[in-house]
DNA sequence: CAATTAATTAGCGAGTACGCTAAATAATGC
DNA sequence: GCATTATTTAGCGTACTCGCTAATTAATTG
């Protein structure tokens, strides 16, 4: 086994937006709900559960989308969040693959 | 299955010091190079790796053991971090279940 | 086309994060 | 005990985060 860092760091770096975007706790708890809800929701649907007004769910889900974690669609007059499920399980498995002996959920 | 986020928000929570300090590129780098180094190293091996100054280290150093990712001990005038890879694997662990099945690695 | 509904953008203020330098503490060695 | 080595604490400035309210854009409806 390799006693460096070699690739290690590169992934990091590119990950560096997800990271950042879980930092938050309302973030995460948006993925959560997203991904419960089946991974499709509309922002007035996701802003109706939680406290914090609308202009602050919108920068937090604009910084989940540009971390790539959601993609987003207009219909109509409503806007329809996606989560890219896939986008964040490789970010975490990824980061999580230098650590230990993958564990058997 | 469940439509809800029931246990997801508690553990979240529980979570929270975790990712916060998973948010800065060189925490990031610090778990790795602890990793990749045996899990163990002093104070001043870990600065001498990083361009930042050393108090700036020290108080990196302070965040992930007070989000419970590290442990220090004193050993003569040298301090000695020690990764705890178990805390930061069920964080990730726990965190990633709530998400798609396990991966094929 | 005026009014309503859905959501964003603009911009502000308080708090936090992160870098730094200088000073302090703690253990070791002469 | 005085100097040296290892590391932390104190304190400062800039920059970013996150909440808010007010104003704006865009689509729908009467």
């Amino acid at each position: 086994m390799s006693r460096r860092a070699p690739a290690a760091l590169a992934k990091h770096d590119a990950d560096a937006a997800v990271f950042s975007a879980l930092a938050h706790p309302t973030r995460r708890e948006m993925l959560l709900i997203l991904n419960f809800r089946g991974g499709t929701m509309s922002a007035g649907e996701i802003a109706a559960r939680f406290s914090c007004r609308w202009p602050t769910v919108t920068r937090h889900l604009q910084v989940l989308e540009r971390a790539g974690l959601l993609s987003v669609t207009k219909r109509g007059r409503t806007r329809v969040y996606r989560l890219k499920r896939r986008v964040l399980l490789d970010a975490l498995d990824g980061w999580r693959r230098w650590f230990g002996a993958s564990k058997p959920a």
